[in-house]
DNA sequence: TGTACATCAGTGAACGCGCGTTCACTGATGTAC
DNA sequence: TGTACATCAGTGAACGCGCGTTCACTGATGTAC
């Protein structure tokens, strides 16, 4: 239903009688729609740990890091086309509670992330406020292809991950270059 | 309204309440809801367009171009907020007309903005593939951050606006270590 | 092994309400001669 | 300068419909003793 409609638009009703059931028993599992919601923002990412999960048993991960991650990406929302759209169309989406519930967990997404980068060489001299920049602008860039993926007919699939990777390429190719300035003093 | 609902959830009627007209006085100007979104984002590109026109026009662009660009833009969002917004929601909205005009209207941008960035010197050797990647990349990242901003607290929006530099910087700064691999031959 | 009771997912009817769209109509403004 | 007519933005009533939520109720499954 998703698929065609964002959530703040789909009534009770509407998922009571997909679902097979009557709306009278829809709050037997939820309170109302908002709970439903967060629900859906919870289970969404559960998937997304399992992703994660799986890559991080993935030595190939660090011959060829980039091409790999894009790979799995791709397969994943190949896999988990419903939750990725939820996540891409609700995350700046007309309800606050959900717009609030996936800008943490992309947080926590990209945090994680920020971790994962410290085994770097190249990132041993960064600050940690830059491993956070660095960190938020692959999934930033990793989010939007996302929802670029769930909303394209399959033939153009290939060509978004190709360019998804030159681009996550292009990001990495300058962090040799990279030079923190200094922050400015608090309150100036 | 388009900031607390998405416009996929508006009823006609509540448009025209909040117009001060009557229902049956919307269709004196519009033919339904869809007409009134397309003219939304004709509306929204207008005054971004307006602001691109405005920076060609600022010599301090070329000395400092991505600290005065990201200026600009968040001085723009500042000032149009709602359009912003309403182009960062309604991307993976849930109305596809409008996701499909968006996605054209960011596509010509990008390739404006390709076309501009042909004039850098450490762009010269590309391919017009590679800048087009380029540029979409750019306009990816802004996009994103625009959709943050609008949803900022004013005392956020310093904080974002200084994370976009970073990263806009990070990108560019990779640039002359770019080096293209041949696309591989079509059909394989 | 039986029995009594609690829990649980579900039903169906009912409520008042806001919805999109249609209809015939109004009154002000613009235009042709 | 008048007059006739067209255009235009608007009104208000009416239609059938789907909405969220409530209520009292059902029947199957689980649990305590």
């Amino acid at each position: 239903m998703l698929s065609r409609h964002s959530f703040d638009s789909l009534s009770l009703r509407e998922v009571a009688r997909e679902s097979g059931i009557t709306p009278t028993a829809f709050y037997r599992h939820f309170d109302g729609m908002d709970d439903l919601g967060l629900a859906l923002v919870t289970e969404a990412f559960g998937t997304l740990h399992d992703m994660v999960r799986t890559a991080r048993g993935d030595d190939t991960l660090y011959t060829d890091a980039i091409r790999r991650s894009v790979e799995i990406v791709v397969q994943h929302v190949r896999e988990h086309r419903d939750p990725m759209r939820f996540i891409a169309r609700e995350r700046f989406g007309g309800v606050r509670r959900l717009r609030r519930a996936i800008r943490m967990e992309l947080e926590l997404f990209a945090n994680e992330l920020a971790v994962d980068l410290s085994r770097f060489p190249e990132l041993v001299g960064w600050t940690r406020s830059d491993r956070q920049m660095f960190a938020d602008l692959l999934v930033e860039t990793v989010v939007s292809a996302v929802g670029r993926l769930t909303g394209a007919r399959p033939e153009e699939e290939a060509e978004i991950a190709r360019r998804i990777e030159k681009q996550l390429r292009l990001i990495v190719v300058g962090v040799p270059g990279w030079r923190s300035r200094p922050e400015p003093p608090a309150g100036s």
